[in-house]
DNA sequence: GCTAATGTGTTCGATAATCGAACGACGATC
DNA sequence: GATCGTCGTTCGATTATCGAACACATTAGC
């Protein structure tokens, strides 16, 4: 029920839809009622409404997303600039280091991708536009934490319980504190198969005019690929030089 | 109101978030209101239950997306296999031709694209993914078309109303249905300044293994740069390549 | 500068949309 | 065939939601 006058409905289908995913690409009536905690009475009234307004397909049992969703996250890229402003510079970075580029907000505790340019590879790396990470295991993540003030920072360690994706990942809020301090100090970061095996990354922040930490370029590759020191070499000047042009648009 | 059993308040304030985007940014109560034919009541719950689970920000008066709106889209695209399988292939017609490489579905009356490689290039044409373009007057959408039963074309042509776009948009039923007739003789479409000035598109079905068309991939080009000629003789056999390959994983 | 008109956001008693316990249908198990 | 568990549906009771009225802010006219 919103603390606020509200639209109790509007959360609660909402609240359906969150939980389709790659997990669950289609759910029955009492899957959505069990994963929201919601009578199946409501979900049911809920999926029907999603079918109806051609946000949800329906089989007579299973309900799953339509293309339609991705109209509503182009609602936010068409209502701002940052996303379409990037798209040339991530292609530039693509260009210049063949591997995916990619640009992410910080929402709530993950990084959330906006934009994205994808290299020509059998084996892509690199998150999807629309597709989040936990800010703790991520170079992305830490670039973007680097932007918040220190007492932001501490409120998000203090509720952050980090879930080891892989033996790397930081686990305590001292590792992750001195990740996001040493990518504040260097203005990128780097991790080495935090996220997940067989993958590194590199990001760094794209500041606005303010000087604020807005969003987060980065590259990412295969471990068998690329080595550290090439991306600290090679592919950190180039990121900076497209971040840095972006943000001066900003 | 739903006309079956449903949630009234889930289809207010999902009618109210499509009416973000490029021409509205932002809306303030009275606007959203007056765009969906709600009461400034209601929409102002929809509004404010909105910005408590994170979709839009307030900032007194005016409500904007937020990048979590990407997330439900994601929400699609972790559902089904279709734009992830794309993926490499539209890379393959972008790495091959130099322009940007789109997939789109039917949605309704449009083609909506739901995968994307761009080109880098100072000019840069093709459609977001999330975006829709009217059917009639784009060759994704003569191909899209162009895999309806001839009943269910007539049934579009009876309620579509073009809007030209250029002088070059077909502006009568009989004009697209030549124009889609075409498309499904020659399993290809080819558009010359019709949805836009400037731009030239061509597509080609994407047939799965019962030969239905699921989904239209395109390139597209600023006519100053590719001519007619060029993209048949050139583009056309890369598309059928790789929309063919596509289709053998369906 | 004052007044009136208009537009916007908010409120709260009345109304109807929504709720969920109970029910019916179906499949699994014995 | 009987029983049990699960799932989807129903409808009288409840409360979330509605919108007319109001308060406040802004704009237009004199």
């Amino acid at each position: 029920m919103p603390a606020a006058e509200g639209m109790a409905g509007l959360a609660k289908g909402l609240a359906i839809l969150e939980h389709f995913g790659q997990a669950r690409p289609s759910l029955t009536i009492s899957e959505a009622a069990e994963l929201t905690g919601l009578s199946r009475a409501v979900a049911r009234r809920c999926l029907l409404t999603l079918v109806e307004v051609g946000y949800l397909t329906h089989d007579g049992r299973y309900f799953a997303p339509t293309p339609r969703l991705l109209r509503l996250g182009d609602a936010y890229v068409e209502s701002t600039a940052l996303p379409q402003l990037a798209e040339p510079h991530l292609a530039a970075v693509r260009e210049n280091v063949q591997e995916s580029a990619s640009l992410a907000v910080l929402q709530n505790d993950d990084a959330l991708f906006i934009a994205r340019s994808e290299a020509r590879r059998i084996v892509n790396t690199g998150v999807r536009v629309g597709a989040a990470v936990p800010a703790y295991a991520s170079a992305t993540g830490h670039v973007l934490l680097a932007g918040l003030t220190e007492a932001d920072l501490e409120v998000y360690l203090a509720r952050c319980t980090p879930q080891p994706r892989t033996p790397k990942t930081p686990r305590t809020a001292a590792e992750i504190r001195d990740r996001v301090h040493r990518a504040r100090e260097e203005r990128a970061a780097f991790t080495d198969e935090e996220l997940e095996y067989g993958l590194r990354s590199l990001a760094v922040p794209v500041l606005d005019s303010r000087n604020h930490v807005v969003a987060a370029m980065s590259v990412s590759a295969t471990a068998a690929r690329i080595s550290m020191s090439r991306m600290r070499k090679d592919f950190l000047p180039i990121l900076h030089e497209q971040a840095d042009l972006l943000g001066r648009k900003l």
